[in-house]
DNA sequence: GGCGCCACTTAGAAGGTGGGCT
DNA sequence: AGCCCACCTTCTAAGTGGCGCC
């Protein structure tokens, strides 16, 4: 019946049959990609120098260039693996004879070329304000940004196509700098229905191919040249497919709620195991249980940056104190996961683990794998049994849900004002943030913008005793004058006291989140592991507006959450 | 049981924008 | 009016996990 609501109220109606016979949509229309635009040669008149003497490149060499010099001032365009891999795949673009010329990148000159492209993004700039682009952009939306599926216009996500550019990848990626490629109509697989209007190739082109796919959401995908993996346009999360499953996720993890001690229990006793194999599926599931680890699938090496989730952990991710600071038995992680975003985390757990990892790391080298005889999908099979649709990652939005829950009820004081409650939502989320390690770089201007806002903290302190003085002086006033007129004077100015004392407190909380937001990404976490009906739930027991908490986009994605939740909603 | 392939979710950075303050 | 900053959108890389095959 949940479901039915859920779909009544998202104005799709149970009548359509579509849910029962396996089939994800019955009718897809769109336009297809919108293609980068073509490529235009540079103006003659800004030059590429090689050895100090101009010259022209052809065009394939002129279009890799032009990244370079686009990119010139980045931190990790000085990095020696970028600059091979930048200077291999150039010259691959390259005629023979310019590859016989240019031979050393040292000796390559692209300031011109940058010069160039930076009053071209000025240019840009300047024209938005004229807002010809954004009226360009509004069309093209409005043109390619929506499809037709099962009756109902949906907005696509991604609909633009990935222009060319010069790979980057996160971390120490061995392929940062490579060349990716330009898309081409030839590499598109449009997919849609039989019966619906075929997206068009631009004049003189053609897809790659055409499908009728109904049991995959995707409209249109090609395969990217530097990792070879599939990307996909799909739509946009108010979309009913993405809320739908948006939905299933949180009901499978309410689900584990519903057994999570079982599972906890029957893990302890899995400790003591006599097969290793199963004591290691046991230690790693309290990890991802515990800690909110990732589930840690292995990686090509050589292919990525060296990342690692639970089940990949190595020896030397870990370092085991039987004593540290206090605390019996503490592990210390430092690893990269995904990202490479660091975790760094000092956690005591019980000897029974403790001891069970001392065993694990037996002769073994710090590159070796932590838990040799796991991998993810071992540990998923067994999830599966224990629970219907239980994989490693459920853990992770159970946590994350619960923990923002309990977070709410702990925080949230009733006879606090309305910034007062958002700062406990915040930090509520922020709870959550910490534990899936959700970490962001602090804002360049972060000391900046801190001290001003100190500053402004001080100009209220000042007018708020002002403030009390003049109150103190109408106080005196009324009781030597006693007419109305002090009466009245004295009224406005506890007013005046009590608003400035809100400007203020209003300042000192906006601090407070700020400086226990410096490296914290809130975002993901709210988008991603936070059932939004959680959220909607808190608001209306409080009163709080929706706006609040969550922006347009927000509140478009959780609009399944919204109508669906009441002030009783327990996760 | 391992591998390759595929589809889909999750991730932080960069860039854009709009509202408030001086 | 102009500037600053916080918030929002866009972008696409990097994960997870299922499936079929050998």
């Amino acid at each position: 019946w949940l479901f039915l609501i859920c779909c009544t109220l998202l104005d799709y109606r149970w009548e359509e049959e579509r849910y029962t016979d396996g089939s994800k949509w019955r009718f897809l229309e769109h336009k297809g990609p919108v293609m980068a635009a073509p490529y235009e040669p540079l103006p003659s008149n800004v030059r590429f120098s090689y050895d100090g003497k101009s010259m022209k490149l052809s065009l394939g060499a002129e279009e890799v260039a032009t990244f370079f010099a686009k990119m010139l001032d980045h931190e990790y365009t000085t990095k020696e693996i970028f600059q091979k891999n930048f200077f291999n795949d150039w010259r691959k673009e390259m005629t023979s004879e310019e590859r016989a010329k240019i031979t050393d990148l040292k000796k390559c000159n692209f300031n011109e070329m940058a010069e160039y492209f930076k009053a071209q993004s000025e240019a840009r700039k300047a024209m938005t304000k004229e807002d010809k682009l954004v009226t360009e952009n509004e069309r093209l939306l409005q043109e390619y940004g929506f499809c037709i599926m099962d009756n109902h216009k949906e907005r696509i996500a991604n609909f633009r196509i990935e222009p060319p550019g010069l790979f980057r990848g996160r971390g120490d990626h061995p392929k940062m700098g490579m060349l990716k490629r330009r898309i081409r109509p030839e590499d598109i697989i449009i997919n849609c229905s039989k019966d619906s209007k075929h997206p068009k190739p631009p004049p003189g082109t053609k897809w790659k191919e055409v499908r009728h796919d109904n049991k995959v959401t995707w409209l249109v995908s090609w395969t990217e040249n530097i990792q070879g993996s599939i990307k996909y346009i799909m739509l946009n999360p108010s979309s009913r497919i993405k809320g739908e499953k948006d939905w299933q996720k949180y009901e499978t993890a309410r689900n584990l709620k519903k057994c999570v001690e079982r599972l906890r229990h029957q893990y302890r006793e899995d400790w003591k195991s006599k097969e290793m194999k199963i004591r290691q599926r046991a230690v790693a599931l309290y990890f991802i249980d515990k800690l909110a680890l990732r589930a840690g699938n292995e990686k090509e090496e050589g292919e990525s940056a060296d990342t690692v989730g639970c089940c990949s952990l190595r020896v030397e991710h870990i370092n085991l104190h039987a004593e540290k600071d206090g605390q019996e038995f503490v592990v210390e992680f430092d690893f990269l996961g995904k990202d490479s975003i660091r975790y760094y985390n000092k956690v005591p757990v019980e000897k029974r683990v403790f001891k069970n990892l001392q065993l694990f790391m037996e002769n073994k080298q710090p590159e070796d794998d932590l838990f040799d005889r796991l991998n993810t999908s071992i540990l998923n099979k067994h999830l599966q049994e224990l629970m219907d649709g239980l994989t490693a990652k459920v853990f992770r939005t159970y946590n994350a849900s619960i923990t923002l829950q309990q977070q709410l009820k702990e925080l949230t004081n009733p006879d606090e004002n309305l910034p007062a409650k958002i700062l406990s939502y915040n930090r509520a989320n922020r709870a959550v943030a910490i534990l899936c390690n959700h970490q962001r770089a602090a804002p360049k201007t972060f000391e900046k913008s801190m001290q001003n806002l100190q500053a402004k903290i001080d100009a209220k302190k000042d007018q708020l005793a002002e403030a009390k003085r003049d109150l103190k002086g109408a106080k005196a006033d009324l009781k030597v004058r006693r007419d109305e007129k002090s009466k009245k004077a004295l009224e406005s100015k506890k007013k005046a006291v009590e608003r400035v004392e809100e400007q203020l407190m209003k300042l000192e909380v906006q601090a407070t989140d700020r400086e226990e937001n410096k490296q914290i990404a809130l975002g993901t976490s709210k988008l991603n592991y936070l059932d939004p009906r959680i959220s909607v739930a808190w608001c209306k027991k409080w009163g709080i507006p929706i706006e609040k908490i969550y922006n347009k986009t927000q509140r478009e994605k959780f609009a399944w959450a919204i109508d669906m939740a009441d002030e009783d909603f327990e996760f």
